[in-house]
RNA sequence: CGGAGCAUGGCUCAGUUUGGUAGAGCGCCUGCUUCGGGAGCAGGAGACCGUGGGUUCAAAUCCCGCUGCUCCGACCA
């Protein structure tokens, strides 16, 4: 591939690789700090890196694999534009509905341009001119390429960057079947590929957020400091996100009594209290008998959303509930008009020419403490259906720890912590309908076709394969993922007959197409063995001692595990342990 | 966007309370001695103390503005 090179540095007194000894004080989590400290990224700006050598290295390598499956799996490779006009966005609404997570940019004729974060408005918009008949149909069309998201609060290295490399791929297809045989193809590609990266992973259902469409699930990496909660069933195979996870049961609050008499309904004067936690100490009862009541704003209006005080609303699924697309809490402003009181004092009953969505927990909440509409008043002993009634009532809190599974109703959750680096969507018709993606089927008939969409996040991946695999000494990366699979390390360079060796051995290895590294550097071996564990090269050849009888040792970076080989068997040990 | 904090050689930090000629460790350069898990000695280079203004005889230090970065909450691969 290379061959037109006259060589490529792979000796350490060449690569620029500054490993630090300390922590860099950016850094937060493990993988982070490993990969600043072994010289693999650097920071530009927040959620801004740029990838050294090895660094640069392990991303392909992810890529490769990548690729390797994508191909495999029948997806063309494509190489889309970042820079991306505004029009496109406008088609489908996303210029106004992603927001402020959307770099805008105005070119110097004050035309609006973005930074491309996602890629589908690009690719109908090629599909829907290049594809027009059913004949050539289904196609999946992927591309691997840098992604701009103005992220909130960048994060944690390449793991929530501002700018980072991302796969994704997005299929077009003349049916729901054929979409869905298409996803499964995905689903058994993206397993391939994480399994090939040597990750430990699980896949859960999720929320398809702005991308949008119905179901989709996420490919998570397990790893305690991740940032996603997976809440699994260990009673049978379901698993979802934080986000999506749903909830099996609706009991009653166990601080409950089981009487259902109804008291008559009580106003009371509830001074200085707003936050739920406040109002239930102050009636001297809990939070599970408060009725939370939440003011959103939607396209449609504002809406009245109502949860137990002791669980939490979860905007996901309230957007779906009320099948809207923009959600956010109501102002100050907006509830007084609502509710005609300030802002802690909003309660259900009463209120009139507005839509109430209750969480399916609420109406079993009998003799409840609610806000009066009235400032510094609650009311206690509110029942449902006598006080207030809601037009919707469904599931829209988060699920705990101790709800039940919904699938197979029997097993508690049990809550896993990942990081999730791929997501696959069924998106349907969202795109291509509202861009004219259509094509004639074989009664010449005009249809729309339907999508579906994949992506994984490269440098993501490469850091949460460090998250789940490092030692006190630094990175022990999956032989798939290292940047160089052996190093080299005459333990004395001043002793020529090491480096004779060494350079032998390393010949041999560049001759054979091994990944291999020389550590020529003038220095001490603790130095030289510090760094190259550091880095987390698998395999280390260490030329001292032993050379005296004609012998080397070979190291794994994985277990410690030495074994000592005759110097002219190094290359056929390396080679086996590669196979 | 709300809350908390930080900004001083390449890296990690001290110095700021109580203004008075900019420090340490690591790293880097030179030489000597060392050489199997971050060596020792000697010499040396490297900083307009984030930025703009103000107070003062005098500001890294006090005051005001700005910017950048990190952390905690709502978004995403």
């Amino acid at each position: 591939m290379f061959k037109g090179r006259k060589k490529t540095i792979v000796r350490m007194s060449q690569l620029v690789v500054p490993t630090l000894r300390e922590d860099p004080r950016e850094a937060e989590v493990v993988s982070h700090k490993l990969l600043l400290r072994a010289g693999f990224i650097r920071r530009l700006a927040a959620g801004i890196y740029t990838y050294l050598p090895l660094g640069f290295r392990v991303l392909n390598n992810v890529s490769n694999v990548v690729r390797q499956e994508m191909d495999k799996a029948g997806a063309q490779e494509v190489f889309m534009p970042s820079l991306l006009p505004a029009e496109l966005w406008k088609e489908t609404g996303r210029w106004d509905m992603y927001g402020k997570e959307l770099f805008r940019i105005k070119d110097r004729h004050e035309r609006d341009f973005c930074l491309g974060p996602t890629h589908e408005e690009v690719i109908t918009d090629l599909v829907r001119n290049a594809i027009r008949s059913y004949r050539n149909l289904p196609v999946n069309l992927y591309q691997i390429q840098t992604k701009f998201r103005d992220e909130i609060r960048p994060r944690f290295g390449l793991m929530r960057g501002r700018e980072f490399m991302m796969k994704d791929a997005y299929s077009f297809h003349t049916s729901q079947e054929d979409l869905e045989k298409e996803y499964q193809n995905m689903y058994k590609t993206y397993c391939s590929i994480f399994e090939r990266l040597g990750l430990k992973y699980r896949v859960v259902e999720a929320d398809s957020g702005l991308i949008g469409g119905g179901f989709s699930q996420e490919f998570m990496v397990l790893a305690d400091t991740g940032e996603e909660e997976l809440f699994v069933c260990p009673k049978c195979d379901y698993a979802a996100s934080r986000e999506s996870a749903g909830v099996g049961e609706f009991r009653v609050a166990d601080s409950q009594s089981t009487g259902t008499s109804k008291n008559a309904l009580k106003e009371v004067h509830t001074s200085g209290t707003k936050t739920i936690e406040e109002v239930a100490a102050f009636l001297k009862t809990s939070p599970d008998k408060t009725i939370k009541t939440l003011i959103y704003e939607t396209e449609t209006g504002p809406v009245v959303a109502l949860v137990r005080g002791d669980h939490a609303l979860n905007e996901a699924k309230l957007k779906r509930v009320l099948g809207v697309q923009d959600l956010r809490l109501a102002s100050e402003k907006v509830i007084e008009k609502v509710t005609k009181a300030p802002l802690g004092f909003s309660g259900p009953v009463g209120l009139k020419g507005i839509k109430i969505v209750a969480d399916n927990c609420v109406p079993l909440i009998e003799n409840g403490i609610t806000g009066a509409n009235k400032k510094d008043h609650h009311i206690m002993d509110v029942s449902y259906g006598r006080d207030y009634k809601a037009d919707l009532i469904g599931d829209i809190r988060f699920a705990l720890c101790s709800d039940v599974c919904p699938k197979c109703k029997k097993g508690k959750f049990d809550v896993l912590r990942g990081i999730e680096v791929g997501h696959i969507f069924k998106l349907g018709t969202k795109y291509s309908e509202k861009m004219k993606c259509v094509y004639l089927d074989e009664n010449n008939q005009e249809k729309t076709m339907i999508m579906g969409c994949y992506g994984i996040g490269i440098g993501r991946t490469a850091q949460a394969a460090v998250e789940q695999s490092f030692d006190k000494d630094g990175i022990v990366w999956p032989m798939t993922l290292a940047p160089y699979k052996v190093a080299i390390i005459p333990v004395n360079s001043s002793i020529p007959e090491q480096m004779e060796v060494a350079e032998k051995i390393y010949s041999q290895g560049r001759g054979a197409g091994v990944a291999i590294l020389l550590d020529d550097r003038e220095l001490r071996a603790g130095v030289k063995l510090k760094d190259i564990d550091l880095i987390g090269i698998p395999i280390k050849v260490i030329i001292g001692k032993a050379l005296k009888d004609g012998k080397v040792e070979i190291k794994l970076r994985k277990n410690g595990e030495v074994k000592l080989v005759p110097e002219d068997r190094a290359m056929d040990e390396i080679k086996a342990l590669l196979a």
